[in-house]
DNA sequence: GCGACAG
DNA sequence: ATCTTGTCGC
């Protein structure tokens, strides 16, 4: 029986999944978001083979997409990768690194599914309940439910179901490549999820916040030296 | 038993 | 997710 520690705690992988259906009955999945002046791009990566837990968080003006914050929070990974159970990995880093903001963001794009989850709780739900934040999960694979065909064209949606429910939606943010499957974490209606996604595109697959948070949690080349010249430029 | 399976 | 260079195409 496979054990880890969540939030002081250790729970086996069915508790986990128990405790996952019960926080599901808390999201709030009609709109509640108000004003959006900033959204936030957040992700994840892994370093010293996996030991290291690394989460970022890029937080942008909206609409323009310029970046005006950013937070780096690197833990120690607490639990492999168990397909559904990615939040209980990934959670503790990302709410680590929303409490170092100085700027807080109005909404949360995750990298990774919200709604569109086995038990609906998937990554975005997990952070924007617990952060209490309206969130939006942006992933770039399908976990769960099945869709028609999506045509290649730019902007082209179809949704995402589970039986008879609809779990999420798959968006074409560019002609030609792969969709994105976007769904709501907290907060928030899928039409509005959907809306935000693509205001915050900037000609690329994915959305502008989650393309800082991508860099800047793979820690990579010099992209946090660049976050860091243009927030001290805009200062 | 077999196939699927976010990051 | 991560290990990694060049390369084909819009």
């Amino acid at each position: 029986m496979f054990t880890f520690e969540s939030q002081g705690r250790c729970l086996t992988v069915a508790e986990a999944r128990d405790w996952q259906q019960a926080m599901a009955r808390q999201i709030v999945c009609c709109d509640d978001v108000g004003d959006v002046y900033t959204v936030a791009g957040v992700d994840v990566g892994f370093e010293e083979k996996g030991s290291v837990t690394r989460a970022a968080v890029a937080v942008l003006d909206f609409p323009t997409m310029r970046l005006v914050d950013f937070a780096i929070a690197q833990l120690p990974t607490c639990m492999p990768y168990i397909p559904g159970l990615l939040s209980f990995r990934e959670a503790p880093a990302v709410l680590t690194a929303l409490q170092q903001l100085t700027v807080q963001p109005d909404l949360l794009l995750c990298d990774g599914q919200g709604r569109a989850h086995p038990r609906r709780f998937g990554v975005a739900c997990h952070v924007g309940l617990l952060s209490g934040i309206p969130a939006i999960g942006v992933a770039k694979q399908r976990l769960c439910g099945e869709h028609d065909a999506l045509p290649v064209e730019k902007d082209s949606l179809v949704a995402l179901m589970d039986g008879q429910e609809t779990i999420g939606s798959v968006l074409r943010s560019r002609t030609g490549v792969k969709p994105l499957y976007v769904s709501i974490g907290h907060r928030i209606s899928l039409t509005s999820a959907v809306h935000f996604v693509q205001d915050s595109l900037a000609g690329y697959k994915l959305p502008e916040p989650i393309r800082w948070a991508d860099g800047l949690a793979s820690s990579r080349g010099k992209i946090v030296e660049k976050a860091s010249r243009i927030l001290e430029r805009s200062i």
